[in-house]
DNA sequence: CGCGGCTTTGATGTTCATCAAGTAAAGTGG
DNA sequence: CCACTTTACTTGATGAACATCAAAGCCGCG
């Protein structure tokens, strides 16, 4: 079984794009410190303050990243998708993590020692350039994500979230939801009942239907309008 | 005259916590490719688009790196002070800026030829990963600040700039804002007229005096407690 | 001088949060 | 399996925070 699991790590490894342009030799070292790890719907996988000693990356599943506030209030900073990498930020900047990462669908990561990165790194100058270029370009996504919201109003914000899952995550204009109202809110900064006002205006207006958690997009060509005023 | 830029450069890539670490053989290859830039305030030091193949860092003044949307409307993401690398996102993450860098007081900067950062890197893991995390941080420190920001209202992000500039910028609880209110409501993502309205507010309650550009704090203890409640 | 941009204040309106209350769904212990 | 508790979802009413619009004074600049 562990042997299984090791040739699944290896073809992973073996075919991300972070680790394109790897001598045969680096890869099989970095297989050898890295573990496959499976985590259910709900399951804590990093807490805030967690040493950083691991990379991981997501081969299936879906992750919220996100911060805790006094007030028991979360505040979803990214949902990760197949193939991101994850707390790739806290990774290098800190010894702990500054975010929390959980499950919010069933989910696989690839974990690789964070030592046996480094040396990899210490060895291979344009292994560091490409951490650099992935690293900046993972920034460059929330960033502009957090300019982009703030820039919309609750309208514009939830047909963005929708649009989202629809052709990022689920490739369809008909899939479930995995996170509760409340989380969408907690993803853009509004509350959990002004959310829900949204969804059944939506749903009067035509443009999504609701069934618990399954959302059927009707109208895109709206929604997408009122992505881009909104 | 050229001679004497040249040193100075020296000493400062010498002294750059960035570089700590590296040879002086590697030092004085950075200094060859490197040069020094004298920007006037409101001068454009880089605009959307440019591309990129160099690495900047501020000696002297204050930038601010922004992007503009449609119609207009400027929005500060963050405001670089002395010893800060600039554009240090967009440097690895695309081969063009994505965002907008002008001086908003006079201004020296360094700028060194990425190839020769690149060739440094090539050689020297252990340079990748001092990169790594001072890239790291750069964004940990905007993804945080935004997140903080997204939390106050209109009086604890104003209090926030205050406080900001007077004890990470100007060490002085009197100070000249190098910013017109147009630009501090950029920065917060508020509007000129309201941000105009909260100055006054703070002036009427003693907070602070105002006599056009100059700002003086007179009750640090209150904005601190705007700025933590607000 | 006059124009445009920055600053200031007031009046008005919109958007969104908060509070309240009720229904539905999901987990918990006997 | 059922009563019980908790959590998620939904809608309405109210109020606070903030944007928008309008008008006027100020300043620098061609």
């Amino acid at each position: 079984m562990d042997i299984v699991i090791k040739e699944s790590c290896r073809s992973c490894i073996y075919s991300a794009s972070l680790f394109e342009g790897l001598s045969h030799d680096e890869l099989d070292y970095l297989v050898k410190y890295s573990s496959q790890k499976y985590y259910r719907k709900g399951e804590f996988i990093i807490k805030e303050g967690d040493e950083v000693n691991t990379i991981s990356f997501l081969k299936r599943g879906l992750l919220k990243l996100y911060t805790k506030n006094p007030e028991h209030k979360d505040q979803i900073i990214s949902i990760a998708r197949p193939n991101d990498c994850v707390g790739l930020l806290s990774v290098f900047s800190s010894d702990h993590f500054n975010y929390n990462l959980t499950a919010i669908e069933d989910s696989v990561l690839y974990t690789i020692e964070l030592s046996a990165i480094k040396h990899i790194l210490f060895k291979n100058g344009a292994f560091g350039l490409h951490l650099l270029q992935n690293i900046s370009r993972a920034a460059d996504v929330i960033i502009r994500k957090n300019i982009e919201m703030s820039k919309k109003n609750i309208c514009g914000r939830i047909a963005f979230c929708l649009l989202a899952f629809s052709e990022n995550v689920y490739h369809n204009t008909s899939f479930d939801l995995p996170v509760s109202r409340k989380e969408i809110a907690e993803l853009i900064g509004m509350t959990t009942e002004n959310v829900i006002r949204v969804f059944s205006e939506f749903r009067h207006d035509g443009i999504i239907a609701i069934q618990n958690k399954t959302i059927t997009i009707l109208n895109i060509e709206r929604l997408k309008l009122i992505e881009k005023n909104g």
